[in-house]
DNA sequence: GATTAAATCTAGTACACACTAGAAAAGTCA
DNA sequence: TGACTTTTCTAGTGTGTACTAGATTTAATC
Protein backbone atom coordinates (compact mmCIF):
# COMPACT_ATOMS: atom_id res chain seq x y z
CA UNK A 1 0.00 0.00 0.00
CA UNK A 2 2.98 2.30 0.59
CA UNK A 3 4.50 1.93 -2.57
CA UNK A 4 1.17 3.00 -4.43
CA UNK A 5 1.15 6.10 -2.27
CA UNK A 6 4.69 7.15 -3.18
CA UNK A 7 4.32 6.80 -6.68
CA UNK A 8 1.33 8.92 -7.33
CA UNK A 9 2.93 11.66 -4.88
CA UNK A 10 5.58 11.71 -7.27
CA UNK A 11 3.28 11.45 -10.38
CA UNK A 12 1.04 14.04 -9.05
CA UNK A 13 4.36 16.31 -8.36
CA UNK A 14 5.82 16.06 -11.84
CA UNK A 15 2.67 17.05 -13.47
CA UNK A 16 2.64 19.95 -11.03
CA UNK A 17 5.69 20.70 -12.19
CA UNK A 18 5.36 20.50 -15.55
CA UNK A 19 2.31 22.16 -15.80
CA UNK A 20 3.93 25.19 -14.29
CA UNK A 21 6.96 25.24 -16.19
CA UNK A 22 5.68 24.16 -19.41
CA UNK A 23 1.66 24.54 -19.44
CA UNK A 24 -1.07 22.39 -20.35
CA UNK A 25 -0.87 20.89 -23.76
CA UNK A 26 3.16 20.79 -23.35
CA UNK A 27 2.76 18.42 -20.50
CA UNK A 28 2.34 14.84 -21.58
CA UNK A 29 1.68 11.61 -20.26
CA UNK A 30 4.89 10.38 -21.47
CA UNK A 31 6.94 13.15 -20.48
CA UNK A 32 5.35 12.82 -16.76
CA UNK A 33 6.20 9.95 -16.77
CA UNK A 34 9.59 9.91 -18.21
CA UNK A 35 10.37 12.27 -15.44
CA UNK A 36 9.85 9.59 -13.07
CA UNK A 37 11.40 6.98 -15.01
CA UNK A 38 8.42 5.13 -15.67
CA UNK A 39 6.37 3.93 -18.81
CA UNK A 40 3.87 6.03 -19.60
CA UNK A 41 1.19 3.46 -19.34
CA UNK A 42 2.09 2.75 -16.01
CA UNK A 43 0.67 6.26 -15.13
CA UNK A 44 -3.13 4.76 -15.96
CA UNK A 45 -3.07 2.33 -13.07
CA UNK A 46 -2.43 5.37 -10.73
CA UNK A 47 -4.70 7.86 -12.26
CA UNK A 48 -7.25 7.07 -15.09
CA UNK A 49 -6.86 9.35 -17.25
CA UNK A 50 -4.28 12.69 -17.95
CA UNK A 51 -7.64 15.23 -17.13
CA UNK A 52 -7.95 13.26 -13.75
CA UNK A 53 -4.64 13.71 -13.08
CA UNK A 54 -4.16 17.14 -13.89
CA UNK A 55 -7.92 18.12 -12.23
CA UNK A 56 -5.83 16.79 -8.72
CA UNK A 57 -3.06 18.96 -9.28
CA UNK A 58 -5.00 22.00 -9.74
CA UNK A 59 -7.60 21.12 -6.85
CA UNK A 60 -4.66 20.79 -4.41
CA UNK A 61 -2.96 24.33 -6.06
CA UNK A 62 -6.21 26.16 -5.38
CA UNK A 63 -6.23 24.52 -1.59
CA UNK A 64 -3.03 25.67 -0.85
CA UNK A 65 -3.49 28.96 -1.92
CA UNK A 66 -6.76 29.50 -0.13
CA UNK A 67 -5.17 28.32 2.93
CA UNK A 68 -2.06 30.35 2.40
CA UNK A 69 -4.39 33.55 2.39
CA UNK A 70 -6.77 32.51 5.12
CA UNK A 71 -4.29 31.50 7.61
CA UNK A 72 -2.37 34.78 7.13
CA UNK A 73 -5.79 36.72 7.44
CA UNK A 74 -6.23 34.60 10.55
CA UNK A 75 -2.77 35.66 12.51
CA UNK A 76 -4.35 39.30 12.08
CA UNK A 77 -5.24 41.66 15.25
CA UNK A 78 -9.09 42.23 15.83
CA UNK A 79 -8.92 45.16 15.42
CA UNK A 80 -6.85 45.88 12.27
CA UNK A 81 -6.69 48.06 9.34
CA UNK A 82 -8.96 46.80 6.61
CA UNK A 83 -6.49 48.09 4.01
CA UNK A 84 -3.67 45.88 6.53
CA UNK A 85 -5.80 42.86 5.82
CA UNK A 86 -5.61 43.47 1.85
CA UNK A 87 -2.23 43.93 1.81
CA UNK A 88 -1.62 40.78 4.53
CA UNK A 89 -3.81 38.86 1.52
CA UNK A 90 -1.91 39.86 -1.44
CA UNK A 91 1.53 39.46 0.46
CA UNK A 92 0.16 35.63 0.94
CA UNK A 93 -1.06 35.17 -2.07
CA UNK A 94 1.89 36.54 -4.07
CA UNK A 95 3.88 34.03 -2.11
CA UNK A 96 1.85 31.32 -2.43
CA UNK A 97 1.65 31.73 -6.44
CA UNK A 98 5.20 32.69 -6.83
CA UNK A 99 7.57 31.17 -4.04
CA UNK A 100 5.01 28.54 -2.97
CA UNK A 101 5.74 25.62 -5.08
CA UNK A 102 4.64 24.42 -8.47
CA UNK A 103 1.06 23.37 -7.49
CA UNK A 104 -0.38 27.05 -7.17
CA UNK A 105 1.73 27.93 -9.82
CA UNK A 106 0.17 24.98 -11.97
CA UNK A 107 -3.00 26.83 -11.43
CA UNK A 108 -2.16 30.22 -12.35
CA UNK A 109 -0.16 29.05 -15.45
CA UNK A 110 -2.35 26.97 -17.20
CA UNK A 111 -5.25 29.54 -16.71
CA UNK A 112 -6.80 29.43 -19.86
CA UNK A 113 -5.76 26.58 -21.66
CA UNK A 114 -7.50 23.67 -20.31
CA UNK A 115 -10.11 21.78 -21.93
CA UNK A 116 -13.34 22.69 -21.39
CA UNK A 117 -14.40 19.81 -18.62
CA UNK A 118 -11.62 20.74 -16.32
CA UNK A 119 -12.08 24.64 -16.73
CA UNK A 120 -15.84 24.29 -15.62
CA UNK A 121 -14.55 22.01 -12.42
CA UNK A 122 -12.70 24.83 -11.28
CA UNK A 123 -15.39 27.66 -11.74
CA UNK A 124 -16.37 27.19 -8.16
CA UNK A 125 -12.87 27.15 -7.07
CA UNK A 126 -12.41 29.88 -8.34
CA UNK A 127 -15.45 32.04 -7.21
CA UNK A 128 -14.74 30.44 -3.66
CA UNK A 129 -11.52 32.03 -3.98
CA UNK A 130 -12.54 35.18 -5.61
CA UNK A 131 -15.40 35.95 -3.04
CA UNK A 132 -12.08 36.20 -0.17
CA UNK A 133 -11.10 38.70 -2.05
CA UNK A 134 -14.56 40.51 -2.55
CA UNK A 135 -14.78 40.48 1.14
CA UNK A 136 -11.80 42.63 2.15
CA UNK A 137 -13.11 44.94 -0.32
CA UNK A 138 -16.36 45.57 0.93
CA UNK A 139 -15.07 45.64 4.47
CA UNK A 140 -12.29 48.36 3.26
CA UNK A 141 -15.04 50.07 1.83
CA UNK A 142 -17.78 50.07 3.99
CA UNK A 143 -15.59 51.28 6.90
CA UNK A 144 -14.30 54.15 5.07
CA UNK A 145 -10.90 52.80 4.48
CA UNK A 146 -10.95 52.36 0.69
CA UNK A 147 -12.93 54.37 -2.06
CA UNK A 148 -16.00 53.67 -2.61
CA UNK A 149 -16.80 55.23 -6.04
CA UNK A 150 -15.08 52.34 -7.94
CA UNK A 151 -16.59 49.14 -9.38
CA UNK A 152 -15.84 46.55 -6.60
CA UNK A 153 -15.25 43.73 -8.82
CA UNK A 154 -13.57 45.31 -11.38
CA UNK A 155 -11.21 46.52 -8.45
CA UNK A 156 -11.11 42.77 -7.82
CA UNK A 157 -10.65 41.52 -10.73
CA UNK A 158 -7.65 44.20 -11.36
CA UNK A 159 -5.91 42.81 -8.31
CA UNK A 160 -6.08 39.40 -8.71
CA UNK A 161 -4.55 39.97 -12.72
CA UNK A 162 -2.20 41.95 -11.38
CA UNK A 163 -1.03 39.05 -8.90
CA UNK A 164 -1.46 36.59 -11.78
CA UNK A 165 0.06 38.06 -14.24
CA UNK A 166 3.20 38.00 -12.33
CA UNK A 167 4.00 34.59 -13.18
CA UNK A 168 4.97 35.38 -16.61
CA UNK A 169 7.75 37.68 -15.30
CA UNK A 170 8.64 36.77 -12.08
CA UNK A 171 11.98 35.06 -11.96
CA UNK A 172 13.16 33.46 -8.24
CA UNK A 173 16.92 34.23 -9.08
CA UNK A 174 16.24 38.04 -9.33
CA UNK A 175 16.82 40.43 -6.55
CA UNK A 176 12.76 40.91 -6.08
CA UNK A 177 10.90 38.07 -3.78
CA UNK A 178 7.64 37.21 -3.90
CA UNK A 179 6.93 39.33 -1.17
CA UNK A 180 8.18 41.93 -2.75
CA UNK A 181 6.09 41.25 -5.53
CA UNK A 182 3.14 41.85 -3.12
CA UNK A 183 4.38 44.30 -1.33
CA UNK A 184 4.59 46.49 -4.99
CA UNK A 185 1.24 45.58 -5.67
CA UNK A 186 -0.36 46.79 -1.97
CA UNK A 187 1.97 49.77 -2.61
CA UNK A 188 0.18 50.79 -5.66
CA UNK A 189 -3.18 49.18 -6.05
CA UNK A 190 -4.06 49.54 -2.28
CA UNK A 191 -2.69 53.36 -2.04
CA UNK A 192 -4.81 53.71 -5.17
CA UNK A 193 -7.99 52.55 -3.68
CA UNK A 194 -7.47 54.34 -0.38
CA UNK A 195 -9.51 57.37 0.46
CA UNK A 196 -7.61 61.08 1.14
CA UNK A 197 -4.14 61.05 2.08
CA UNK A 198 -1.40 58.35 1.76
CA UNK A 199 -2.09 56.83 5.37
CA UNK A 200 -1.84 53.32 5.14
CA UNK A 201 0.75 51.50 6.84
CA UNK A 202 4.37 52.96 5.56
CA UNK A 203 6.63 50.20 4.56
CA UNK A 204 10.27 50.54 2.66
CA UNK A 205 10.66 48.02 -0.04
CA UNK B 1 -4.13 38.62 -57.44
CA UNK B 2 -6.91 40.67 -55.77
CA UNK B 3 -8.73 36.58 -54.88
CA UNK B 4 -5.75 35.69 -53.50
CA UNK B 5 -5.44 39.15 -50.79
CA UNK B 6 -8.95 38.89 -50.09
CA UNK B 7 -8.53 35.16 -49.24
CA UNK B 8 -5.21 35.56 -47.23
CA UNK B 9 -6.94 38.12 -45.25
CA UNK B 10 -10.15 35.62 -44.26
CA UNK B 11 -7.19 33.48 -43.34
CA UNK B 12 -5.79 35.75 -40.92
CA UNK B 13 -9.12 36.97 -39.50
CA UNK B 14 -10.21 33.65 -38.85
CA UNK B 15 -6.71 32.47 -37.29
CA UNK B 16 -7.09 36.01 -35.08
CA UNK B 17 -10.49 34.97 -34.16
CA UNK B 18 -9.86 31.67 -33.34
CA UNK B 19 -6.64 32.47 -31.24
CA UNK B 20 -8.56 35.52 -29.47
CA UNK B 21 -11.44 33.35 -28.03
CA UNK B 22 -9.92 29.33 -28.04
CA UNK B 23 -5.99 29.76 -27.71
CA UNK B 24 -3.06 28.55 -29.68
CA UNK B 25 -3.58 24.24 -29.28
CA UNK B 26 -7.64 24.60 -30.19
CA UNK B 27 -6.94 26.73 -33.12
CA UNK B 28 -6.05 23.94 -35.36
CA UNK B 29 -5.35 24.12 -39.20
CA UNK B 30 -8.65 22.21 -40.09
CA UNK B 31 -10.95 24.78 -38.19
CA UNK B 32 -9.36 27.67 -39.54
CA UNK B 33 -10.37 26.54 -42.76
CA UNK B 34 -13.77 25.15 -41.55
CA UNK B 35 -14.66 29.06 -40.56
CA UNK B 36 -14.03 30.19 -44.06
CA UNK B 37 -15.33 27.45 -45.51
CA UNK B 38 -12.01 25.83 -47.14
CA UNK B 39 -10.32 22.78 -47.26
CA UNK B 40 -7.13 22.71 -44.91
CA UNK B 41 -5.23 21.94 -47.17
CA UNK B 42 -5.68 25.41 -49.13
CA UNK B 43 -4.11 27.38 -46.32
CA UNK B 44 -0.55 26.12 -47.29
CA UNK B 45 -1.54 27.65 -50.59
CA UNK B 46 -1.39 31.15 -48.53
CA UNK B 47 1.05 30.35 -45.58
CA UNK B 48 3.33 27.90 -45.53
CA UNK B 49 3.12 26.79 -42.49
CA UNK B 50 0.44 26.84 -38.69
CA UNK B 51 3.23 28.99 -36.68
CA UNK B 52 3.99 31.52 -40.01
CA UNK B 53 0.27 31.91 -39.98
CA UNK B 54 0.42 32.66 -36.26
CA UNK B 55 2.83 34.54 -36.10
CA UNK B 56 2.06 36.90 -39.04
CA UNK B 57 -1.47 37.56 -37.03
CA UNK B 58 0.25 38.00 -33.68
CA UNK B 59 2.91 40.61 -35.26
CA UNK B 60 -0.32 42.27 -36.48
CA UNK B 61 -1.94 42.34 -33.10
CA UNK B 62 1.72 43.52 -31.68
CA UNK B 63 1.72 46.46 -34.03
CA UNK B 64 -2.21 47.71 -33.91
CA UNK B 65 -1.35 47.93 -29.96
CA UNK B 66 1.41 49.63 -30.17
CA UNK B 67 0.18 52.23 -32.75
CA UNK B 68 -2.94 52.40 -30.26
CA UNK B 69 -0.93 53.62 -27.50
CA UNK B 70 1.76 55.98 -29.35
CA UNK B 71 -1.43 58.02 -31.66
CA UNK B 72 -2.77 58.20 -27.83
CA UNK B 73 0.26 59.54 -26.55
CA UNK B 74 0.85 62.40 -29.67
CA UNK B 75 -2.45 64.17 -28.93
CA UNK B 76 -1.40 64.99 -25.92
CA UNK B 77 -0.58 68.69 -25.42
CA UNK B 78 2.76 69.55 -24.73
CA UNK B 79 2.79 70.94 -21.27
CA UNK B 80 0.46 67.56 -19.89
CA UNK B 81 1.02 66.31 -16.78
CA UNK B 82 3.40 62.42 -16.95
CA UNK B 83 0.17 60.82 -14.52
CA UNK B 84 -1.83 62.27 -17.51
CA UNK B 85 0.27 60.42 -20.10
CA UNK B 86 -0.05 56.99 -18.19
CA UNK B 87 -3.84 57.69 -18.34
CA UNK B 88 -3.90 57.58 -21.75
CA UNK B 89 -1.51 55.15 -22.47
CA UNK B 90 -3.53 52.63 -20.09
CA UNK B 91 -6.52 53.41 -21.73
CA UNK B 92 -5.29 53.27 -25.38
CA UNK B 93 -3.84 49.70 -23.92
CA UNK B 94 -7.30 48.53 -22.51
CA UNK B 95 -9.03 49.71 -25.46
CA UNK B 96 -7.17 48.00 -27.86
CA UNK B 97 -6.47 44.80 -26.19
CA UNK B 98 -10.11 44.73 -24.76
CA UNK B 99 -12.25 46.39 -27.50
CA UNK B 100 -10.23 46.67 -30.28
CA UNK B 101 -10.55 43.69 -32.40
CA UNK B 102 -9.12 40.31 -32.19
CA UNK B 103 -5.28 40.93 -33.34
CA UNK B 104 -4.12 42.12 -29.80
CA UNK B 105 -6.46 39.94 -28.09
CA UNK B 106 -4.61 36.88 -29.76
CA UNK B 107 -1.59 38.44 -28.46
CA UNK B 108 -2.39 37.92 -25.49
CA UNK B 109 -4.43 34.90 -25.20
CA UNK B 110 -2.11 33.12 -26.14
CA UNK B 111 0.80 34.60 -24.14
CA UNK B 112 2.28 31.76 -22.09
CA UNK B 113 1.01 28.75 -24.67
CA UNK B 114 3.18 28.97 -27.88
CA UNK B 115 5.82 26.84 -28.71
CA UNK B 116 9.57 28.14 -28.65
CA UNK B 117 10.21 28.83 -31.89
CA UNK B 118 7.34 31.66 -31.75
CA UNK B 119 7.99 32.68 -28.30
CA UNK B 120 11.23 34.40 -29.28
CA UNK B 121 10.25 35.67 -32.17
CA UNK B 122 7.88 38.29 -30.05
CA UNK B 123 10.13 38.59 -27.31
CA UNK B 124 11.67 41.84 -29.02
CA UNK B 125 8.57 43.20 -29.99
CA UNK B 126 7.67 42.93 -26.31
CA UNK B 127 10.47 44.59 -25.30
CA UNK B 128 9.80 46.93 -27.36
CA UNK B 129 6.41 48.09 -25.97
CA UNK B 130 8.06 47.32 -21.97
CA UNK B 131 9.92 50.72 -23.22
CA UNK B 132 7.32 52.35 -23.71
CA UNK B 133 5.66 51.55 -20.41
CA UNK B 134 9.36 52.03 -18.77
CA UNK B 135 9.74 55.64 -20.31
CA UNK B 136 6.09 57.08 -19.55
CA UNK B 137 6.91 55.37 -15.79
CA UNK B 138 10.57 57.71 -15.58
CA UNK B 139 9.54 60.53 -16.92
CA UNK B 140 6.65 60.67 -14.08
CA UNK B 141 9.38 59.76 -11.44
CA UNK B 142 11.89 62.46 -12.68
CA UNK B 143 9.06 65.33 -12.39
CA UNK B 144 8.22 64.59 -9.35
CA UNK B 145 4.92 63.44 -9.93
CA UNK B 146 5.21 59.61 -9.05
CA UNK B 147 7.07 57.95 -6.28
CA UNK B 148 10.47 56.85 -6.60
CA UNK B 149 10.42 54.73 -3.64
CA UNK B 150 8.94 51.64 -6.12
CA UNK B 151 10.70 49.22 -8.41
CA UNK B 152 9.82 50.52 -11.51
CA UNK B 153 10.26 47.71 -13.60
CA UNK B 154 7.98 45.66 -11.38
CA UNK B 155 5.87 48.42 -11.09
CA UNK B 156 5.35 48.86 -15.15
CA UNK B 157 4.67 44.94 -15.25
CA UNK B 158 1.92 45.03 -12.23
CA UNK B 159 0.32 47.56 -14.77
CA UNK B 160 0.80 45.45 -18.11
CA UNK B 161 -0.21 42.60 -15.75
CA UNK B 162 -3.25 44.13 -14.68
CA UNK B 163 -4.37 45.21 -18.40
CA UNK B 164 -3.27 41.93 -19.76
CA UNK B 165 -5.36 39.46 -17.16
CA UNK B 166 -8.69 41.44 -17.85
CA UNK B 167 -8.57 39.49 -21.20
CA UNK B 168 -9.53 36.41 -18.76
CA UNK B 169 -12.64 37.78 -17.57
CA UNK B 170 -13.57 40.84 -19.58
CA UNK B 171 -17.24 40.61 -21.29
CA UNK B 172 -17.84 43.34 -23.82
CA UNK B 173 -21.62 42.48 -23.33
CA UNK B 174 -21.27 43.27 -19.35
CA UNK B 175 -22.14 46.97 -18.26
CA UNK B 176 -18.19 47.61 -17.79
CA UNK B 177 -16.71 48.93 -21.34
CA UNK B 178 -13.22 48.75 -22.14
CA UNK B 179 -12.23 52.49 -21.18
CA UNK B 180 -14.01 51.88 -17.81
CA UNK B 181 -11.63 48.98 -17.37
CA UNK B 182 -8.58 51.49 -17.92
CA UNK B 183 -9.83 53.94 -16.01
CA UNK B 184 -10.25 52.05 -13.10
CA UNK B 185 -6.32 50.77 -13.30
CA UNK B 186 -5.54 54.30 -13.91
CA UNK B 187 -7.33 54.88 -10.42
CA UNK B 188 -6.03 52.20 -8.46
CA UNK B 189 -2.64 51.78 -9.77
CA UNK B 190 -1.49 55.47 -10.75
CA UNK B 191 -2.73 57.31 -7.82
CA UNK B 192 -1.54 54.62 -5.80
CA UNK B 193 2.02 56.12 -7.17
CA UNK B 194 1.48 59.07 -6.74
CA UNK B 195 3.42 61.48 -4.28
CA UNK B 196 1.13 63.01 -1.81
CA UNK B 197 -2.55 63.37 -1.77
CA UNK B 198 -4.41 61.97 -4.99
CA UNK B 199 -4.27 64.96 -6.70
CA UNK B 200 -4.10 63.21 -10.41
CA UNK B 201 -7.63 63.95 -12.61
CA UNK B 202 -10.33 63.25 -11.18
CA UNK B 203 -12.42 60.92 -13.94
CA UNK B 204 -16.07 59.64 -12.76
CA UNK B 205 -16.30 56.22 -13.46
C1' DG C 1 10.02 -20.60 -0.19
C1' DA C 2 5.30 -20.71 -2.23
C1' DT C 3 1.18 -18.06 -3.05
C1' DT C 4 -1.16 -14.17 -3.82
C1' DA C 5 -1.64 -9.31 -4.71
C1' DA C 6 0.26 -5.00 -6.34
C1' DA C 7 2.71 -2.51 -9.63
C1' DT C 8 4.93 -1.97 -13.96
C1' DC C 9 6.02 -3.09 -18.69
C1' DT C 10 5.45 -4.47 -23.69
C1' DA C 11 2.95 -3.87 -27.49
C1' DG C 12 -0.34 -2.24 -29.38
C1' DT C 13 -5.10 0.83 -31.00
C1' DA C 14 -7.42 4.82 -32.56
C1' DC C 15 -7.47 9.41 -33.46
C1' DA C 16 -6.21 14.28 -34.35
C1' DC C 17 -2.78 16.94 -35.95
C1' DA C 18 0.35 19.52 -39.37
C1' DC C 19 1.58 18.97 -43.71
C1' DT C 20 2.33 17.10 -48.99
C1' DA C 21 1.53 15.71 -53.99
C1' DG C 22 -0.87 15.90 -57.71
C1' DA C 23 -5.46 16.33 -59.93
C1' DA C 24 -9.26 19.35 -60.64
C1' DA C 25 -11.57 23.61 -60.84
C1' DA C 26 -11.94 28.57 -61.24
C1' DG C 27 -10.42 32.75 -62.89
C1' DT C 28 -7.89 35.80 -66.54
C1' DC C 29 -7.10 37.61 -70.86
C1' DA C 30 -5.87 37.13 -75.80
C1' DT D 1 -13.29 30.16 -77.40
C1' DG D 2 -8.90 28.64 -76.06
C1' DA D 3 -4.52 28.86 -73.66
C1' DC D 4 -2.68 29.91 -69.50
C1' DT D 5 -2.30 31.00 -64.57
C1' DT D 6 -4.06 30.98 -60.10
C1' DT D 7 -6.46 28.85 -56.65
C1' DT D 8 -8.70 24.98 -54.39
C1' DC D 9 -9.65 20.14 -53.68
C1' DT D 10 -9.00 15.01 -53.07
C1' DA D 11 -6.47 11.79 -51.00
C1' DG D 12 -3.13 10.74 -48.77
C1' DT D 13 1.58 10.52 -45.22
C1' DG D 14 3.86 10.61 -40.89
C1' DT D 15 3.97 11.84 -36.22
C1' DG D 16 2.53 12.42 -31.54
C1' DT D 17 -1.15 11.92 -28.51
C1' DA D 18 -4.17 9.63 -24.87
C1' DC D 19 -5.32 5.37 -23.73
C1' DT D 20 -6.01 -0.20 -23.48
C1' DA D 21 -5.09 -5.32 -22.93
C1' DG D 22 -2.61 -8.65 -21.36
C1' DA D 23 1.92 -10.47 -20.01
C1' DT D 24 5.56 -9.84 -16.63
C1' DT D 25 7.86 -8.47 -12.88
C1' DT D 26 8.15 -6.81 -8.11
C1' DA D 27 6.59 -6.73 -3.42
C1' DA D 28 3.96 -8.57 0.59
C1' DT D 29 2.08 -12.51 3.32
C1' DC D 30 1.75 -16.87 5.12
Amino acid sequence: MKKSDRTRQDILDATASSLATAGYTATTVKSIAETIGMQDASIYYHFSSKDELVGEVLDIGTARAVTAVDQALAELQDDHDPREALRVAIIAHAEAVLGGGDYPRANVRTFGQLPPDLTHRHRQGHRNYGQIWTQLIDDGVESGALRGDLNRSVARLIIIGALCWAIEWFDAAEEVSAADVGEHVFQMVVNGLSVGENESPAVSV
